[in-house]
DNA sequence: AAGCATTAATTGTGCTTGCATTTGATGCAC
DNA sequence: GTGCATCAAATGCAAGCACAATTAATGCTT
């Protein structure tokens, strides 16, 4: 019957749109208050710590969820920070490189520890 | 080992976090280009055609992934299109209700073959 | 090598959101 | 019934987002 996989589906998503809004929220709450930094900035953060060296902007925007204003506008307030730094890319001077730094490492690792015990909390 | 249980809990939120924007993107532009509201209105809409009438306000807002002022400001935007009403609760004045008039029913009748696509598409 | 489409990043703008506060109604304690 | 905590909804406000336009660099075509 089509109106029962309708149900379904729509069932689906709203477990979905409630669980990524709960998990979201927590998580946003417990890196602003622990850390300073929001989820949007974690998560870049994380992947630029991940990737290691030399990452491009545009890189790091290609399997992230932000938009591309969105992710130049969270690598500022990381900037701003002292968690990152941008610096030109003499190959294409059109992109920049950024690379965490010290502090950035370091935050990301405390960061990470609160990340572990609020996605056991939620997702465990 | 722990680490490989933190790699797998990380796996599942960034799951969790490109799902549920690819398809709150997708649905959001869909109802938007199509049918002029955004995905909380119809959110909000959906939940009032299905339980009825006689909706609190409050009780609308237990079961949504929204807070208490975006839901609030959700229902002007559905109200300023005419697909809602207010009106007053007699027994406790501080309370109102909100309930779906014709065209909003008639809207979210069309919204939701736009939804079921979507869904099916991403979800299916 | 000149012109033009394309690309990476930034910036201007308006909208939606959450938090905190406010407004107004209820009801409990005394 | 007077005061006070509580509750529902609305509103002021700042932050983050997406979209569109902009800036600056690249490279393809002729």
């Amino acid at each position: 019957m089509t109106a029962l996989r309708e149900r379904q589906l729509v069932d689906r998503w709203r477990e979905l749109l409630t669980t990524y809004n709960t998990v979201a929220n927590a998580l946003d709450h417990a890196l602003q208050s622990e850390h300073g930094i929001g989820l949007s900035e974690f998560e870049a953060l994380d992947r630029l710590v991940e990737v290691g060296d030399k990452c491009i902007l545009k890189t790091l925007g290609s399997d992230m969820y932000l938009s591309q204003s969105a992710l130049s506008r969270a690598i500022d307030r990381l900037e701003r920070q002292g968690l990152v730094e941008r610096s030109m890319c003499d190959n294409d001077r059109r992109s920049i490189f950024v690379n965490p730094t010290d502090t950035g490492r370091q935050r990301h690792a405390a960061a990470s520890a609160t990340r572990r015990r609020i996605l056991a909390e939620y997702l465990g």
